[in-house]
DNA sequence: TTTCGCTTCCACCTTTTGATGGATACCCGA
DNA sequence: TCGGGTATCCATCAAAAGGTGGAAGCGAAA
């Protein structure tokens, strides 16, 4: 297949790329709004909970947080590279969040736009895996362009223009949202738990709201009276 | 917004990631036309002569021309697991093009879009840099799937003009257009039914076939997939 | 503080859809 | 005339979708 099937098919492309290429227990793919929360994170090898846990309570703490890297211009950031080891095991963020969660070493690779960190993929080790390696910080410094150049080219633009025009017409929340791209693109109520970490009934529920905010009874025909919308 | 500023951006920021990886003396990435014929080629490191060269005289004596791969699925083939090194070197091939411009190793990635082969990143090396490793093989292969679903998902609906009608795609017989028809604004089997004045079980019979022939497994799919074909 | 909207999930139920393996009839071309 | 494709229909079954009426947590706003 080719044609987008999920909206955020290019994080999980991305992720399973780095995946790939280097061990790692945990990765996640988020956007960043211009107010610098996080949005349409896809956690890759693990539930979904944890990056829900982070943005609750540990986002403000986390060294590595984007907004300390605004006004720089660094491709890929280590933990380790902030923070040294001695002083990071003393940290709440390291005891009551890294810890827990079995997280040990951490990389980002930070997407900007226009000089704004648009988008950030971690990379998350747990003690057994090692730190990264220098010749494994080189090839995610080698990577960043390309995906940056890819998130900003083609997916960031249409995704974008599609959410506002939906919401120009119709009152759907953000999550709404998020279920109506994945129905547009085709999937099952299943892919779409299962895209969104979300439970069946959950799916239903809120298409179920869809359908009454668009007036249709079906899936079929709301794909066929939104999609129509989008090409514009 | 950074809308590509040039027509193959894509290309050229695809063979500076490949050419920052490894040693590598020569690239070049084409588009593949239905009719096997490259287009749109971009060289990097060095002229676009070579190109045109190999098109006009050489490119069916190519043991790595992308149409031996057709029904194959390699994300990356290399000459020497084509044919032996003993071999290779006695053919016109290798006396007449590829030692003239001072070529010894081949390795092609390959770009399918539903099976067809869409594109090819070649990548030369001269002697003196050795034969691609495993380890700059699986590099590659990594790599494949993260540039075959960028090129899919962004670059070539830029290009997408060449459109036909869904008849042309699928072969569809008249009756399935009419079922495809209503299905695609929207209506349901029994709506379906009764518009066409037949019965239900026949019109399930046509949508299952319909299926078969545009692979996909639910209306939903079909429409989603179907649809935007319609509005360019 | 309370209310409200959003989000998540549940159970239970009906309807729709899709898969499978048939059958019959028609037409057309080899 | 015989085979192949098309079109129509059937029964049966399993899976998916959709409807209804809940519940609970949470955060923001009143």
């Amino acid at each position: 297949m080719t044609a987008p099937k999920f909206p955020n098919e290019f994080q999980r492309k991305a992720l399973a790329l780095i995946n790939d290429l280097m061990p790692l227990s945990e990765l996640v793919f988020f956007l960043v709004e211009p107010d610098m929360r996080h949005r349409g994170a896809v956690v890759y090898k693990s539930g979904a909970d944890i990056e829900k846990q982070y943005e609750a309570a540990y986002s403000q703490m986390d060294p590595l947080n984007p907004e300390r890297f605004t006004n720089r211009d660094d491709r890929v950031v280590t933990l380790d590279s902030q923070m040294s080891p001695h002083l990071l095991k003393q940290t709440i963020y390291y005891q009551e969040f890294m810890v827990p969660n079995n997280h040990r070493f951490v990389a980002d690779m930070l997407f900007r736009h226009e000089g704004r960190i648009i988008a950030v993929l971690t990379m998350l080790r747990e003690a057994g895996l090692g730190n990264y390696s220098t010749h494994e910080l080189h090839l995610l410094r080698s990577l960043q362009p390309f995906l940056e150049y890819s998130l900003n080219a083609v997916y960031l633009p249409h995704r974008n223009d599609e959410r506002q025009s939906i919401t120009d017409h119709y009152a759907l929340t953000e999550r709404e949202l998020d279920v109506l791209e994945l129905l547009l693109s085709g999937s099952s109520n299943k892919e779409i738990a299962l895209a969104l970490g979300l439970g069946l009934a959950t799916i239903k529920t809120h298409l179920h709201n869809i359908f009454q905010k668009v007036s249709v009874q079906s899936r079929s025909e709301l794909i066929a009276k939104i999609l129509p919308l989008l090409q514009l």
